[in-house]
DNA sequence: GCAAATTAATGATTTATTCAAG
DNA sequence: CTTGAATAAATCATTAATTTGC
């Protein structure tokens, strides 16, 4: 069976050379553009979704910074950042979007797609606002299904139109919620 | 501008009331289906999208320990929850999936999509295996675009095929490293 | 030599913190 | 100040390596 053997996705040599290739080029939380074309292209590599694409990145950069720190002991310094050619530490931590991600030749598509969001940071001219719910990052479970966005962009042909009339509005109310197990100050790492 | 996407989502009373029901009812992170239909549902009182669902339930259940934590002080009890009838609170912090999802007779549709999961906690048997690829909640910005998954779901006709041909696939020759980062220094597993 | 158990690596989720808009 | 939105951190779960017993 060549369809899911596995529960978890297994990133070929290419696809984990081409992610760190982008990596070390600068990309660090690529846009739904940009990861719509990253798993277009590794899907020629492999089996791969746009998830394993963001998570990739998540945890790689998540990763590289655990590893600094416990590089660095305690030194807790600002290490924002060190790999990249030369990035300056953003100001603001507020995320500021690549303000140098033309670093190579290559990944044009996805670095020219980065550049709108540099160009919205510096320029501030023309529709600085409306950010027309294109790039939004959102962080969720819908990409599997369909947002509004996304319906929008799809022909009506093939808009199913569920026409669920459900939803009583009323209820007793259960609830869950129970984590909170951070209580004590040693952690459990024990895995 | 007859659209007036104001950066935000302004939820109208109505949504807000069915939101604050459903979470009443013991919905607090909703799978891409119950977030389908919730957001389906809430359309109809005005515009929204799948993040807004989302986010909403994830701010206000985050919001919710927030307030109980500050009501509590650093009475650091265990605080599970306080408006639920009774929930057992599960042994394992694992989440544990609904176990007693449910609750009432209402959201059928929605309790009734994440009833696969406890199925497939508890049953373990017939296909097991092979989650299809549905119900992985995911959390990114692809629901904006179209993920494989969601690809599949919608009829050829209605894909456009960007065959973007882009991505050199070869560059510089960066070199493939991998993710062997540690060395031959000592003190690794400082833990 | 191979197989089962253990450990390490890493993909996938959830939670917490934070920023910005109203 | 309230609250939606986004990111980073922490954590869980599964797969792959490695080791040990037969």
């Amino acid at each position: 069976m060549p369809q899911t053997p596995s529960t978890r996705w297994c990133p070929t040599p290419e696809q984990l050379m081409i992610l760190e290739e982008m990596y070390r080029s600068g990309v660090r939380t690529p846009n739904a553009s940009q990861i719509q074309q990253i798993t277009a292209h590794l899907s020629l590599y492999g089996r791969i979704e746009g998830k394993n694409v963001f998570y990739w990145f998540q945890n790689h950069k998540a990763r590289e910074r655990q590893k600094l720190r416990r590089r660095l002991g305690c030194q807790h310094q600002l290490l924002h950042q060190s790999e990249g050619p030369s990035s300056p530490t953003p100001p603001l931590h507020n995320q500021t979007p690549p303000p140098n991600l033309l670093y190579q030749g290559c990944f044009q598509e996805v670095l020219t797609q980065g550049m709108n969001l540099v160009g919205k940071l510096e320029a501030g001219e023309g529709q600085e606002e409306e950010p027309a719910a294109s790039d939004a990052v959102y962080t969720q479970p819908w990409m599997t299904l369909m947002d509004g966005s996304a319906a929008a962009a799809v022909p009506p042909c093939c808009r199913p139109l569920k026409t669920l009339d459900l939803f009583p509005t009323k209820s007793t109310g259960i609830k869950d919620e129970c984590s909170s197990s951070k209580s004590s100050s040693c952690s459990t790492s024990t895995n």
